[in-house]
DNA sequence: TTCCTTGTTGCAAACGTTCGCAACAAAGGA
DNA sequence: TCCTTTGTTGCGAACGTTTGCAACAAGGAA
């Protein structure tokens, strides 16, 4: 559900300038409906006009981040994912093997995190967050 | 404690090869009671011998890493840090404004990692997992 | 509408990390 | 002991990402 004129309105509420090179940035990864590399966004944007600069990319996809609107995932062997946070806190279970990756709720892990609160006095915000470890498939074929 | 033999045996036990760089490497992460970064393990190496290849470091941390040997860790904005796996599973705390790291330990987030596995029959290896948030000084005086 | 302020962009350089490759050397066998 | 095999190293290039800076342009004011 691409709502970019929202996104749009935010980023500009918050006193940021809106550009072409943004328009075009969060149409692209709205749209999208599953998270995206930040070279992926460039060879979207290269498809539909003349280039942007990848370094404006990253730092459109790090302006998103920053004001809650896109989420950044560590996808493990060093790759780094962005989406839209249209559906809240998104968490992932990245196989160590195969590199897929699923996507869990927050509630599945609440009680942890309201735990880790309570103990160590720090407030977890784990828009961004994954547990590494092996999936059904590759733990079958695999001991190690 | 330091075990470097131990360590070292290890390697050898699955048929690597001990060379004088990983003695040092080894020497030195095992002494260094904290985490530490690769350009810190280097500036260490330099000041004691004519410098190894920076390579070199990044590949021997990243064998001991996947020989169990040590973590690694995601420190937020880009930063990764390494140290020996003498006491398991290292869970942290980063703070997204100050960038301070609290360890906790397994059993606090157990009921969780219980919880995915058995939702998702996703095998949990969190050897290096960090939960992102704000530490209690930085939340007292900022509030996004 | 035009002007001005200042946030944003593109470029190029730099960063931390990884990779390919030829030279080297650890470890086992003769 | 020396030889052979092959895993390891150093080097340089490349990768993905970030940064500094001068030129540009969005958006508000006149």
């Amino acid at each position: 559900m691409p709502h970019c004129h929202t996104y749009l309105k935010r980023l500009r509420d918050h006193g940021y300038r809106i550009t072409p090179q943004r328009e075009m940035i969060i149409q692209i990864i709205a749209h999208c409906g599953r998270h995206m590399s930040a070279e992926e966004v460039m060879e979207k944007v290269r498809a539909k006009t003349s280039s942007i600069n990848i370094a404006t990319v990253y730092r459109t996809l790090d302006l998103l981040v920053e004001n809650g609107l896109a989420s950044r995932f560590d996808l493990g062997n060093g790759n780094t994912a962005y989406a839209t946070s249209e559906h809240g806190p998104h968490i992932h279970l990245v196989c160590k093997h195969c590199g897929s990756v699923t996507e869990i709720t927050e509630s599945d892990i609440s009680a942890s995190l309201d735990r880790i609160e309570d103990l160590y006095d720090f407030d977890c915000r784990p828009y961004h967050f994954s547990v590494h470890g092996l999936c059904r498939d590759c733990r079958d074929t695999r001991t190690d």
